[in-house]
DNA sequence: CCTCTTATTGATCGATCGATCTCTTAGCTT
DNA sequence: AAGCTAAGAGATCGATCGATCAATAAGAGG
């Protein structure tokens, strides 16, 4: 095999690099010597790097997912000189952009069936960053009384949750089902935010004026 | 190893729904000898009920998807006579406990990232039995014109998929990231519902009155 | 040009994988 | 009870896995 001497810091790059392809396309099932194999190098030099395979694996993570959040959408998102339906359409356009790339959407998928802490830790993240912050947003779009994060309900959290979870989706299709068109890509993101203002501000905070007892018109 | 003697039917039966458990723990990658452990029997016996491995998988395959469709959905969807919003709270309530399943969804998670034709096969039904019906009925109830399947334009189309994507993750939410409580699971599939009727009538339809130019205004 | 450092390779180990083969034995038939 | 059929266990094969180790050579420094 053709011997290429690089330092410490252009090899760690291209293994991690080649990792994340490798483990995107195939899990982290995939084979230490198909990744050397893909990488043009020897199979016993990536455990000169990394101890063992699982430590490449963490390291894929944190690549993946620390590297690739904006704390700007933080202060966007809860930015209240800006309209609230710019606002989202700001950062949903931003953040589907960011996860609708084949390699984030992959490894977030495995890592989160493989139940990884990674793959907690960036849910937490999500929902006291940016879900709450929505959930607040939308509540005082519809006229509804300021509480604390605490005192969010399940259902109305869902109502983000829905939102989030239909940009999800968009990723999903494309990378996961592959046949989700490149075309119109943010007008559809568009509609999903416009759908979820008019829907959203529809029924928040209603079960919290009806409690329990659904059944009593019965 | 205690030698019991089933069946032929009895023991394949026995092996595949063993098999759902099993893959949909660990994945596609789990050894047949783990497999045969849990199952409280010796590993080559699975060789003789399934000649290879991918025999077995192909068989978890079927068992998850096809057999779990009720086509009594795609009936229930296109009945004229009960109010849109009935049949669809009727229909997702049911989906949604459907495929809030363990074994369902990290199988269905699973087969869609290593790319199996059982998982294509699948979301064509979803498309052609459901989604293009709900689409026609949103656009009849928001007064647009009746169209054929291929005149539906893919924004519009992808005004239900938000819907469907989001109620698929729930059962993500629940089996993958294993953080969705157990209460009030009818209520919030029914403001997903009621969110998605609001918004999507709203929106429904309108890329095709203002079409492609949409910088004009600028 | 020589030497030292260290990035890199190739050979190899021990465990584990899917799959096969041989032998055993439960249970039905007569 | 004897014999036959086929379900099942256990041993084992050859390939493949992550990981280790000794040998090699590229490049910097004198």
């Amino acid at each position: 095999m053709a011997r290429v001497r690089l330092a410490r810091e252009a090899r760690e790059r291209l293994i991690v690099e080649g990792a994340i392809r490798f483990f995107a396309e195939v899990g982290f099932g995939g084979q230490t010597r198909e990744l050397a194999r893909q990488l043009g190098m020897s199979q016993s030099l990536l455990f000169k790097y990394f101890p063992t395979k699982q430590a490449l694996v963490d390291r894929v993570y944190e690549e993946v997912y620390l590297s690739r959040w904006n704390p700007y959408w933080e202060v966007l998102i809860e930015n209240a000189r800006m309209p609230l339906r710019q606002r989202l359409l700001k950062f949903y356009s931003e953040y589907a952009q960011r996860i609708m790339d084949y390699y984030w959407i992959r490894i977030f998928l495995y890592a989160g069936l493989l139940g990884s802490e990674i793959n907690k830790n960036y849910l937490d993240l999500l929902r006291s960053r940016i879900i709450y912050k929505i959930c607040h947003a939308v509540r005082n779009e519809a006229g509804l009384p300021s509480v604390s994060d605490g005192e969010l309900s399940e259902r109305d959290l869902q109502l983000v949750w829905a939102l989030q979870g239909s940009i999800l989706y968009l990723a999903i299709q494309r990378h996961v089902y592959r046949n989700l068109p490149d075309e119109e890509i943010d007008g559809v993101i568009e509609d999903r935010v416009d759908a979820f203002l008019k829907g959203a501000l529809s029924v928040v905070g209603r079960a919290a004026e009806a409690p329990a007892t659904e059944e009593t018109s019965a």
